[in-house]
DNA sequence: GGCGAAGTTAGTCAGCTGTTCAAGACGCGC
DNA sequence: GCGCGTCTTGAACAGCTGACTAACTTCGCC
């Protein structure tokens, strides 16, 4: 078996921690659970990590990047609505792609809120303000008040969350893919009501 | 101090741990903690239950009952529109009511999402199909297709769940009742369009 | 050959888990 | 008062699992 260098080990336990995290729990991702999916034993997990947390920090910037990969690479030249549907789109995409990410980010989300204060809340927010920044960044020549995008990110994460919780119980691939395009059409019909009285936003 | 029934005393260990369930999670929801967050000693949950297990079948059952009890209570009179208005804000209304039992219920189908195979989908399956009958309730007279009445009830779950992970992650209660109102005109929006071809349904 | 990085083995030890038991305290009919 | 069944408790049990580590071996490169 040919050696691996650690960069590429910490690689292989983060993917691995997201794994365990999604099918055990986030009290249920042990270092033996993660050292074990990752095909590594326990005692290089701590070579690679000086501590569990270390991992679950590295953990949590993954998760968090994903969101901003996918968030950020929208199209500049779209409008307002076009931007939100990419935005929906793309994050529930990205969740159909990887059920066990969907479940991971859930368990994150939960976890994090129970760790109550500090910086609990910051995958979920996160997220929502790289969506409220591409909003923004579509509207940029003729800018839309605060409150309009707070309301397009709301309800953009409620339907891709809403989403991601039915994909992730049933598991049922071809249902979600429909459910994908009901709540784009929902998002949209809302927009056209919502901005309609807008035109700048078209 | 006065002595309490069994019977009291269970439903105590039940609500004490959806408590402990929100707060620290399925994993962390120990005996222990249930017990003190009952005011109750350990032992004494051991004189109710036989195990653990059978107390949280319990909270199981206290969960779904909630929701049956949320989603059953529908005027009969209303059309499906009001009544699919009717359902999704009855749901978000109780996890306004208690952040605790919204909590819970996030965890318990994650939890039972886990445990797959058997009935593990159970708490969500149960509240989509009661509200799946209050929707078929309201078209009696006049049936809609399957297909219809499992789209509506998935865009209202999705926006009940979408908004019970908001309102949990930041815990903003006058932010919460604002994203009610967007939730329900996001509904009322779709099915606007939705079911506008189907003269039927108003 | 030597040296450092990668990998392993076999633990340590603390903490917590669900559960039980023996014993005590209350309240109520007699 | 006396039983008696229903509550209530502190203390313990036995076992598991958690993160983490020290000491050792192997690889690859200069």
């Amino acid at each position: 078996m040919p050696r691996i260098s650690v960069a590429q080990r910490r690689s292989d336990f983060i993917n691995a921690a997201v794994e365990v995290i999604a099918v055990y729990g986030i009290e249920g991702a042990t270092t033996r659970r993660i050292a074990e999916q990752a095909q590594a034993n326990l005692a290089m997990l701590h070579y690679c990590y000086d501590s569990k947390e270390d991992l679950f920090a590295d953990v949590y910037d993954f998760v968090a990047g994903k969101f901003r990969e996918v968030l950020k690479d929208s199209d500049p030249h779209a409008n307002l609505a076009d931007t939100a549907r990419q935005l929906l789109r793309g994050v529930m995409e990205c969740y159909l792609e990887s059920a066990n990410f969907a479940a991971a980010t859930l368990e994150l989300i939960s976890w994090a809120r129970r760790q109550h204060g500090d910086r609990g809340i910051a995958v979920y927010d996160q997220a929502l303000e790289t969506a409220r920044t591409a909003l923004r960044g579509a509207t940029s020549d003729h800018p839309v008040d605060a409150e309009t995008i707070d309301q397009i990110a709301y309800v953009i994460a409620a339907l891709a969350d809403g989403f991601a919780l039915n994909w992730m119980t049933y598991g049922d691939r071809s249902a979600a893919t429909e459910q994908m395009e009901i709540a784009v059409s929902v998002l949209e019909n809302w927009l056209t009501v919502r901005l309609g009285s807008s035109p700048a936003a078209l």
